[in-house]
DNA sequence: AAGTTGACGGTAC
DNA sequence: TGTACCGCCAACT
């Protein structure tokens, strides 16, 4: 069946899986990568539809870095398990890339592109 | 058809 | 620096 929206949400996913291991991504961001501008929204959707445990979708946050879920949730747990698995740097439900002491405001997002 | 909700984002205070 | 409020888009009721 014709199912247009699942056109956006195969863009999303795409999107996620580009994400190279260890680091993380803003759902705007995401959405961006994937052609939807503004559609932050939307990609939250679409991995909270999503059940793919192959895809890094752990590597999806908030615009400030945060984790989306509630913290102390299960979802928030296993996001904060699976992102410190790559090596990604995480403090009271907040994400940090590993960077050296004195370097704090050293891309959280990494080099732009 | 209309109203509400939401794994969001950005600006204002 | 942290919190509060509003705004945007799509899906669900």
């Amino acid at each position: 069946m014709s199912a247009p929206c699942a056109d956006a949400a195969s863009l999303i996913l795409a999107a996620v899986r580009a994400i190279p291991r260890g680091q993380v991504a803003g759902y705007g961001e995401v959405a961006r990568r994937a052609g939807l501008p503004g559609r932050a929204r939307l990609a939250a959707r679409v991995l909270a539809a999503n059940a793919d445990p192959e895809l890094p979708w752990h590597r999806v946050l908030r615009a400030d870095g945060r984790i989306a879920f509630p913290e102390g949730s299960a979802g928030w747990r296993e996001q904060c398990r699976r992102l410190r698995a790559e090596g990604v740097l995480v403090a009271d439900g907040r994400v940090r890339r590993a960077t050296a002491p004195g370097d704090l405001d050293a891309a959280v997002w990494g080099p732009a592109p």
